[in-house]
DNA sequence: TCATTAACTGTCG
DNA sequence: CGACAGTTAATGA
């Protein structure tokens, strides 16, 4: 698929597509079909440009000594992945897996270098989200510090709600327990028990992996403290 | 259907 | 609160 009619107009390459001087370079981009559960960007691997996710939907992790996996974030329509690579080093200190089938779209670094030399406004705008993405990283460190496990349980569904949405109540991601706590920073254990007390709380349902959400408003309010307005 | 995987529970340090 | 062990429920070949 060409960015010309690309739907997702939250991408920064698609924002910035009609520029005659990047005509050439979107040419060059590469598509990459994921089935669901591949690992496309390995921790340690050299870098191979940036990825930005077309249709589908993404885990960000970095994996501990343990084997402990710290999911970064999760990435959708329009969303950038791999980005940075582009600093010092030149292998990726994260782990990229698709948690669906996904389409990508992938620049070498070389190309986008390219592009940002040429486009002013296209380099605005992933300085912004490097903002953007700093500003998310700070508020993790102090909700990891400060918060208890169910507040984070709490925080980790109201920000899969806000980026995916959901219907009929119901999430439009399915993650497992472990997911949900390599994301929160707690166990699957922990992340049960908080389930199953707000489920008694009449705040969420839960059938199975699916997971609904009944009263967003309290929800917000039980963490409402600790800064959710950050939108981290 | 049966075997494997994930969700859940109790308990202990 | 996290880790371990054990049970029950869900999934998929």
């Amino acid at each position: 698929m060409d960015c010309f009619s690309c739907e997702n107009h939250q991408c920064i390459i698609k924002k910035n597509c009609r520029q005659e001087k990047l005509r050439s370079f979107i040419q060059r981009k590469a598509t990459l079909r994921c089935k669901k559960g591949q690992n496309f960007i390995i921790e340690g691997a050299p870098v191979h440009g940036l990825y930005f996710v077309q249709n589908g939907k993404v885990k960000v992790a970095k994996t501990g000594l343990n084997g402990k996996e710290q999911i970064v974030r999760f990435t959708g329509n329009g969303e950038t992945i791999g980005h940075r690579g582009f600093g010092a080093g030149q292998t990726y200190q994260i782990n990229a897996v698709a948690l669906e089938n996904t389409v990508l779209c992938n620049f070498s670094t070389d190309t986008l270098k390219e592009m940002l030399m040429e486009v002013p406004t296209l380099t605005y705008e992933l300085m912004t989200f490097y903002a953007e993405e700093l500003n998310r990283s700070e508020t993790k460190v102090k909700k990891f510090a400060q918060m208890t496990v169910r507040e984070k349980v709490i925080d980790a569904l109201l920000y899969i709600n806000r980026k995916f949405g959901r219907t009929h109540d119901l999430l439009n991601l399915q993650l497992s327990r472990k997911e949900i706590s390599d994301f929160a920073g707690t166990t699957e254990e922990q992340v049960i028990r908080t389930l199953s007390s707000l489920r008694k709380d009449g705040l969420i349902e839960t059938t199975g992996k699916r997971i609904g959400i009944k009263n967003v408003e309290l929800l917000r309010k039980e963490i409402s403290e600790h800064n959710y307005f950050l939108d981290s």
